[in-house]
DNA sequence: GATTCTGAAA
DNA sequence: TTCCCTTCAGAATC
């Protein structure tokens, strides 16, 4: 019994004891049908929810499989209820399909009892053909629908699986190129990114061509994108967060594939080319000229004959692209991310509208592998002087938020942080550019905002990449920038309300493999007694889940032991 | 015709 | 819930 690291409630929560043996190894199979919500010291709760399920199902995991993990971790079994409802969820993915027969769609359930159910939904009935439903275990949905009645069934509590297919699309002959352009290096895919293009192609439990794949940062999603494209062979959109990565996708097209300049289209604010293979920004799609006016770019969508369209960084999709994206089911939709987790909450629509979740690679099997480095991450205790503590406590919670982020007493604690890894490229990362500005004149570092002119960026990066400056200071420019250089060691300052995404995004900055030993550094700080520590757990939480853990040290005690850490602190987080 | 600035939107 | 960054279109300027 002593040496199961799980305890399985009824209430469908999972609590994982961090510090047993055997929890790194559930870990990563506990996540993969469960989602993290709290992580105190030492004991982390996970909540088993009907999405959760979901996606796990859909990228091959049985009720059978799930109830077996559970079963052979926890300590004092598992409650029956949880494991009926856990059957009863699963078995519930793919009990509704949507198929098609000849020219029409239809939805069939082998349960007449549940369809019936459906079939009498006010919400629903707009969506169905007006013929009369003769058949006990199809309604007919309008050509038009599909994507609106898997949104509205999986609100309902019935995830669709849509097996009714694709249109082909332009043909775009697309090949890999087996030694890159540009350095003439041998180039294929790794292991774990054949295997992403394969489950987005063949699905999981069910027929694929749609679907979400979810990479850590460093793991080459565009990469993947471009296996994908190459397998189909169709002219393909390519949606993407900026235009930093709209010409990173440009490069690395022409890199790594058979496709000429000519092939590839850029569209946005100055060029507005449609090309066999184009790329835009979100932003372009959803630019409207007023609050209320008409999205004036949505008809790319119906602009060429797509066979694939790749929503990169899936989790930022905009509501408009949704709904836009709910009109063009017929098309192959791949989305790439880091993270199914929105700060908006709107998972459920990536699930049905752009596809449920194939594969999914842990960030520590990538670590194992070296692929990127192992982190260390701290969170370094800042106390607060007096003064600042004075001011603190007598604000209103909007400014005490900035106050301790912005708390003075951080520029030592990097002034010796910067110390303790002299020689190694390191950014310092924050939130309030006036904090910034003065720890660049602290600290004699030059510092990157969004002011800051593109040349001189460039050179600043330039120069942080050949080592000629050995520490950079960085706004939230960090959180776009994909050419900024990568670094062996971060530190982060000050951070937004709670964002996982930008903790992640900022730890995929050191996680480019290290020579030596393999090894980056990422510390937090965060005021000591104030919100921030509240915040900083929310922040932490996703990359808790993905297996790290944050050693948290007051600042005094790490002063005391000179330069050494001290582990025996214990881990905490989330 | 190209560049730089501005406000609006998210 | 903030602050910050990015991007668009259109106007102004060279």
């Amino acid at each position: 019994m002593k040496d199961k690291p799980i305890i399985v409630q009824s209430d469908f929560t999972v609590l994982l004891e961090t510090r047993h043996p055997k929890a790194d190894e559930v870990r990563p199979k506990l996540s993969s049908f469960a989602d993290l919500r709290k992580s105190p010291d030492g004991l982390h709760t996970y909540r088993i929810t009907p999405l959760s399920l979901w996606n796990a199902a859909s990228a091959g995991a049985t009720a059978e499989s799930i109830v077996e993990t559970l079963t052979a971790y926890a300590k004092f079994g598992v409650p029956a209820a949880v494991v009926k409802d856990i059957r009863a969820y699963v078995n519930r993915y793919g009990l509704v399909r949507i198929e098609r027969e000849g020219k029409q769609l239809m939805l069939r359930c082998d349960d007449p009892e549940v369809l019936k159910a459906i079939s009498a939904y006010d919400s629903l009935r707009s969506y169905w053909e007006p013929s009369p439903m003769d058949h006990r275990h199809t309604i007919a949905v309008r050509l038009t629908e599909r994507g609106s009645v898997k949104q509205e069934l999986m609100r309902l509590g019935y995830p669709v699986v849509d097996v009714a297919g694709y249109q082909d699309g332009e043909p775009v002959p697309i090949a890999l190129r087996p030694s890159l352009r540009a350095s003439g290096k041998p180039f294929g895919l790794r292991d774990y990114q054949e295997e992403a293009v394969e489950a987005f192609y063949r699905g999981g439990a069910a027929a694929g061509g749609s679907g979400v794949l979810v990479l850590p940062c460093g793991a080459g999603k565009t990469v993947i994108g471009i296996g994908a494209m190459a397998k189909l062979g169709r002219a393909t959109l390519i949606l993407t967060t900026n235009s930093t990565s709209v010409k990173q996708w440009r490069q690395e097209l022409l890199d790594k594939t058979t496709l000429t300049e000519d092939d590839i289209g850029e569209y946005g604010a100055d060029r507005k080319e449609v090309r066999p293979i184009t790329i835009a920004t979100y932003q372009m799609l959803t630019h409207r000229k007023s609050k209320d006016g008409e999205f004036s770019h949505m008809k790319l969508f119906g602009e060429r004959s797509w066979g694939l369209i790749v929503y990169d960084e899936v989790h930022l999709l905009p509501a408009p692209v949704f709904r836009a994206t709910a009109d063009i089911q017929a098309t192959r939709r791949l989305g790439l991310t880091a993270t199914l987790v929105r700060e908006d909450g709107r998972e459920e629509d990536v699930f049905s509208l752009v596809g449920p979740k194939r594969y999914e690679v842990p960030w520590k099997r990538l670590e194992a592998q070296g692929w990127i480095a192992t982190v260390d991450c701290t969170e370094v205790r800042v106390p607060m002087s007096g003064e600042t503590l004075e001011a603190y406590r007598k604000s209103g919670a909007r400014e005490q938020h900035r106050i301790a982020g912005e708390n003075p007493a951080k520029l030592d604690v990097a002034r010796q942080l910067l110390d303790e890894h002299r020689g190694n490229p390191t950014l310092v990362i924050g939130q309030y550019l006036d904090q910034l500005g003065a720890l660049s004149e602290e600290l004699g570092c030059p510092v990157v905002t969004g002011e800051t002119p593109n040349a001189e960026r460039e050179r600043l990066y330039a120069a942080f990449r050949k080592g000629e400056i050995g520490v950079l200071i960085v706004s939230k420019v960090a959180n776009f920038a994909v050419d900024l250089p990568d670094a062996a060691v971060a530190i982060q300052v000050s951070g937004s309300f709670g964002s996982r995404q930008e903790e992640a995004q900022r730890l995929g900055r050191v996680l480019r493999p290290k020579e030596g030993n393999n090894e980056a550094h990422f510390y937090a700080l965060v005021s000591e007694g104030t919100k921030e520590l509240e915040f900083a757990m929310k922040r932490q939480m996703f990359l808790v889940e993905q297996g790290y853990r944050y050693r948290s040290v007051g600042w005094d005690e790490r002063r005391a032991d000179g330069l050494s850490a001290t582990p025996e602190e214990g881990e905490q987080a989330g």
